[in-house]
DNA sequence: ATTGCTCTTCACAACGTTGTAGAAGGTGCT
DNA sequence: AGCACCTTCTACAACGTTGTGAAGAGCAAT
């Protein structure tokens, strides 16, 4: 169905050799060969076949992106945004899903389906400490977020500790003390929630304001219920405070629907600070404030990154870590 | 460096194609020449190179999935969805933003990259009547909404008209009689606009009330900005109103942002209903009533007709329309 | 022992492309 | 004229897989 080099090279009385040639922009054609293959291509319609380029040349020019969920605005905008970094690159994006699932992260990283992409974007949830070796794998890797360190893959990341402390130093300033957190993670260390809290507790300290451990609101996934579920516990368990951190955007609008329901004026009695800027938060009611994490930059440096590995395996592993900002609105 | 064939046929002692017969579940292999190749294979940690698989037998196993923005929480979720239905079929999924460039769709539907997947799952915005005919490519190809029809092309829809009459006269039944709309396109007919539009205005007529122009409010784009715009436009130009029917529900959540901001109260002065039924309604304040077009059902229809016509081009093109529902929240 | 059958394995030829090496033709220099 | 050197084009051999057809092995029936 579809025409070949060969049916190009034939109509155009050339080696189909050539007609790669052409293609490829070969400096060492003749014009006037050039526009005759240039019209049997138009003529017939040609597209070169990718998956045989691929298989000659090593080269798929497309990348995959894994990430937790897509229905997660956070995900969602990020992946837009790995998206068009990479198309100004040439590259076609591929997206899997892992649901946070440790043994859907590991079968991605032995998957076939990296064999068919040249590189991949992976933000891991679901893996622990003892899963860093599973990592070294033959395709070039880019790890998004912070949750594994392992020295010896890029990763491109934002900075969870001091943007959490920026966050807490945000809600300090602004006069409250009593600050509860949402969307904690007990006993997690080098996951964002671990991190987050850990800038949160620096926040604390430099104030001289005792940690006080029934402030904490767990939260095992980040979405908007997990959110509203928090602040209601919180709520019930009496403990007094004035602000909220929540670790994202989706559990801080959660939270706020909570207190709202519970007759708490938002920000009056109730601070609320988000994480990730997503655009939720814009137009919430009342609108969120919360951290730019650099999710942009987060996207065009780890399809930069990736892209540079792919061309070069033997540079030395990269560590980017991009800037953030609070973005400040109605709720605090 | 990664393992082929040959590799494994040669630690195993057999001919490259037992191997090939082996990975491919081939019956006539005896048990105890499996048994050898396999641990080969996993000796050597081979995988297929699905490059070269792919151009020997012409399937990819990967679709694309076309859509406007992946920022926007419809196609978020719908891709979300769509990742799914395609995983449980063995599919993965390439994801295109056109951005509503009506140049960047037709790029799209002649791009060579179309020829590296099996099929498309198109979401047309950009593409005009005229365009029509641009749709018949090799590739097979289901467009998704109701932008463009073309008999001889798969379809999965949502019921625009029948499901918009719905949101209308949800309201109508809850006394409102002044109903707006936000994010009207003038002029559009076939559109996902002018289809809801159409299903607005017989609402009105089947209760017997003048429609009324002056209560349109017209948003290009269906971000939360242009909501808000939207309905401060309205508010603006002094029309009387006791309820809005955005037309999806990111506007939703604009328009109600502005209608507070200006004072208004949400149901109590101004209901509000969205379209769409994505997440962030869920827990907006106040939560949003809302139509659930049958987003899941599209998904998962829409990977079936392609898989279909995967296997099958001459099978007649599909329509399928799916379900939807009105989902009651606080906002009406 | 030979034939005919089934089960198992293999050699070969694609799929459509790019890289390598070299041939054919032309041009400029000695 | 002879040589070297460009430019232009071509032939051939991969890349790693699957489909086809046929060969070899084993076994039952003749």
């Amino acid at each position: 169905m579809a025409a070949t080099l060969h049916d190009v090279a034939r109509l155009a009385g050339v080696s189909f050799k050539t007609v790669s040639n052409v293609v490829n922009d070969y400096p060492h054609v003749r014009p006037s060969t050039r526009q005759r293959v240039q019209e049997a291509i138009a003529q017939l319609g040609y597209q070169p076949n990718l998956s045989a380029r691929s298989l000659r040349s090593g080269r798929s020019d497309a990348i995959s992106l894994a990430v937790p969920e897509l229905r997660l605005p956070y995900f969602a905008e990020l992946a837009d945004e790995v998206i068009r970094a990479a198309e100004r690159r040439g590259l076609v994006v591929l997206i899997e899903q892992t649901n946070r699932d440790r043994k859907r992260e590991l079968d991605l990283l032995g998957s076939a389906r990296l064999r068919m992409v040249d590189g991949l974007l992976f933000s891991p949830l679901g893996l622990t400490a003892e899963d860093a070796s599973m990592v070294e794998i033959d395709t070039p890797l880019v790890l998004l977020g912070e949750r594994l360190f392992h020295p010896a893959v890029d990763h491109v990341t934002m900075q969870n500790v001091a943007a959490a402390r920026a966050a807490t130093e945000h809600l300090l300033a602004r006069g409250r003390r009593r600050i509860a957190v949402v969307g904690s993670h007990p006993g997690e260390v080098i996951g964002s929630a671990g991190l987050r809290l850990q800038g949160y507790r620096a926040a604390l300290d430099a104030a001289g304001i005792p940690f006080d451990e029934r402030l904490l609101g767990p939260a095992e996934l980040w979405h908007r219920r997990e959110g509203a579920e928090a602040a209601q516990a919180l709520l019930a368990s009496g403990v007094d405070f004035d602000a909220v951190f929540a670790f994202n955007d989706t559990l801080a609008l959660g939270a706020m629907h909570a207190l709202i329901a519970a007759g708490r004026r938002v920000p009056d009695d109730v601070a609320v600070i988000g994480f990730d800027n997503t655009d939720d938060g814009m137009f919430s009611q009342p609108t969120l404030t919360t951290v730019d994490p650099g999710r942009r930059e987060i996207a065009e440096r780890a399809v930069e990154t990736v892209v540079q590995r792919i061309a070069d395996r033997s540079i030395a592993p990269q560590h980017v870590e991009v800037g953030y900002s609070i973005v400040q609105r109605e709720s605090s």
